[in-house]
DNA sequence: AACTACTCCTGGAGGC
DNA sequence: TGCCTCCAGGAGTAGT
């Protein structure tokens, strides 16, 4: 599901592409996706060109001219495809229906058309920002920019799981302020430190050598160091060499990453245990037995 | 504070 | 083949 390095890889795309293109035309095939303040509707979006593609935890956010901001959310299944015509400028988010498909298609809910650009020819082939979403539960929200701060505000958002200045004394003031809460269920928690979701949770905690249920408050210091090292690592690799594959909760076969989420039954990379999945809070989470017992010795 | 359960939703998998 | 049930999950909310 989009986690954060998945959403960082398709803001990176984006915000590559679309900053100079104007918004010519706005489709919205599916009226619960698109939300906006009172006083708007995507209607505004016509004739607004986009000055940048920003992220907060796992929110895009586009900033646009007009002082508009729309940000996006793709919680379990939403994507985002920039084509040119046939060319795909960018691309990501849920992988699946596959990038490369005939679009729009009918998990397709937003189209958003662009203008050329300087130096494009006079007519080139239309370029389409196509947002699909098979579960329908991501969404775009079109808001005033100076409501921005107070939209996320509301939201509570912790720390960036990846920034360079969440420092370890201020993730154990984060660890030591929710001493009963189970790790699994605090990493997932995005008032705490935003950005995780399932998959990677479970890989910071596995590179932590952690077991899920153990209580925040139970860990030493030392712990709370290889939890955040193990966060960093987990989002770090994805980041650095392409988001996990996993879908429908399995991870791809013949993939090594994600080393364990998705795995029941496999065998542990680090020590040949066998994976298993336990139900926390209506969760799956998978984790190696062995390398992350359930007392610390 | 922290837990469970439920809600939104579709598509894929497994049982029979 | 087809119908049924279950499961996947981010985040919000309600209840305990």
């Amino acid at each position: 599901m989009p986690e954060l390095p998945e959403v960082e890889l398709l803001r990176r795309e984006l915000d590559a592409a679309l900053p100079g293109r104007w918004i010519v035309g706005v489709d919205v095939r599916l009226p619960k996706v698109f939300r906006a303040d009172p006083g708007l509707d995507c209607r505004d979006l016509v004739g607004v060109e986009v000055r940048s593609v920003a992220r907060r935890g796992k929110h895009l956010m586009a900033h646009l001219s007009g002082d508009l901001c729309l940000v996006l959310h793709l919680r379990l299944s939403g994507q985002l495809v920039l084509r040119q015509g046939e060319a795909t400028l960018a691309a990501g988010g849920h992988p699946v229906p596959r990038f490369d498909v005939q679009l729009p298609h009918k998990s397709t809910h937003i189209i958003f058309d662009f203008a050329a650009v300087d130096g494009e020819p006079a007519s080139p082939a239309a370029t389409r920002l196509y947002f699909t979403d098979i579960r329908q539960f991501g969404f775009c929200h079109l808001m005033a920019s100076e409501r921005l701060a107070g939209y996320l505000e509301a939201k509570s958002l912790g720390p960036e799981a990846i920034a360079d200045s969440l420092t370890l004394e201020e993730f154990a003031r984060i660890v030591g302020r929710r001493p009963r809460a189970r790790l699994k269920s605090l990493l997932l928690d995005q008032s705490a430190v935003s950005g995780l979701g399932n998959i990677y949770a479970d890989e910071a905690l596995f590179l932590a050598r952690l077991y899920p249920q153990r209580q925040a408050g139970s860990l030493a210091l030392l712990e709370v160091s290889s939890l955040l090292e193990g966060i960093r690592a987990a989002l770090g690799y994805a980041l650095e060499n392409g988001v996990a594959h996993v879908v429908n909760g399995r991870a791809s076969p013949g993939t090594e990453f994600p080393r364990v989420h998705g795995r029941e039954g496999e065998l542990c990379p680090r020590c040949g245990a066998e994976i298993v999945r336990l139900r926390l809070g209506g969760r799956s989470t998978y984790f190696c037995p062995s390398c992350q017992p359930e007392r610390a010795d």
